[in-house]
DNA sequence: GGTAGACCTGGACGC
DNA sequence: GCGTCCAGGTCTACC
């Protein structure tokens, strides 16, 4: 069946898909264009289906299998939040014009950033980018996938990416015995198990009124998130007052503007500093002089 | 507030 | 094939 959802205009589903790595990794993948998003999710009643979406005229469409009314609102619910689309981005792309290096987002309809259905799977797959190169992230996280998650029974090569409860569930040594994710295990085997008790409600930041400051500290109190990953997990919750600064960021920085001399993440926020609360969305998409 | 060393993995490299 | 080095953020201890 079909599930049409509207979408906020302007609206790209392919400038989402291309936002960052996320879609490359499972359970989200695309066709080679990214015109077309994929992604396996577990239902809250429990149930797999995999979801196959695409745009249409007022926004996209989800192509999944028969589903009662429930289930459909939750669809619904989940890709509105995956992929932004109530996101009114009038105030910065006023600004994005009038910088020629940002310019062109706002021909691509660009600034949304592609989520996953739960901030668990977020901060999960955030903490699996640190330190270690996107190879091995992809790797860390199609472990955890096909280990854990529950199975799609149409199809078992593919898994939803498993829940809080599902990882509390497992051993830390078999995790890291398993998975492979180094010293990055206990993190994630402690983020699974506040999760899971109820002790840590990452699903109520997603509606946190908090000032982004109280946000980050909430945030860099979880084992394993430092200020790297708790500023891309800031701009995944729709908050740009904070640079995702990693060593790729310092590098772009020092060739922009300071002749290739080595840069600190403060000069990188300095840079940016003009552009306010829009900092984090400047920084990502503005048009490098030097790839570095 | 800043700094140094440890953490873990896989790829690159030299032998 | 084996050993060594290195890159990649965060944590902890220390100043």
């Amino acid at each position: 069946m079909r599930i049409q959802i509207q979408a906020r205009q302007p609206f790209s589903l392919s400038s989402v898909l291309r936002s960052h790595g996320w879609i490359q990794l499972a359970p989200f993948r695309s066709d080679e264009s990214y015109e077309r998003m994929f992604y396996v999710d577990q239902l809250s009643s429990g149930r797999v289906i995999e979801m196959a979406v695409e745009s249409d005229a007022d926004g996209v469409v989800a192509n999944v299998p028969e589903l009662s009314e429930a289930e459909q609102d939750e669809v619904k619910q989940r890709l509105a939040w995956m992929l932004d689309l109530d996101l009114d981005l009038t105030a910065f792309y006023a600004l994005a014009r009038a910088e020629p290096k940002l310019a062109h987002i706002v021909d691509k309809c660009g600034g949304r950033v592609l989520r996953c259905p739960t901030f668990f799977e977020d901060v999960v797959k955030t903490i699996l980018t640190t330190n270690t190169l996107w190879g091995a992230t992809k790797r860390m996280n199609s472990n955890l996938v096909k280990l854990y998650g529950e199975l799609l029974a149409d199809d078992p090569e593919k898994s939803a990416f498993p829940t809080a409860h599902e990882l509390a569930m497992i051993p830390v040594e078999e995790m890291q015995a398993q998975a492979r994710l180094g010293y990055r295990t206990p993190y994630v085997s402690e983020l699974s198990k506040r999760a899971a008790s109820g002790e840590l409600d990452l699903e109520a930041i997603k509606s946190s009124d908090l000032p982004t400051l109280e946000l980050r500290k909430q945030l860099l109190n979880i084992k394993g998130v430092g200020p790297y990953a708790a500023a891309n997990l800031l701009m995944i919750l729709g908050r740009y007052d904070y640079i995702p600064v990693d060593s790729w960021g310092l590098k772009l920085v020092s060739h922009e503007w300071y002749g290739g001399e080595p840069v600190t993440a403060k000069q990188v926020e300095q840079a940016f500093e003009q552009w306010g609360k829009w900092k984090g969305l400047a920084f990502w998409y503005w048009d490098w002089e030097d790839e570095a």
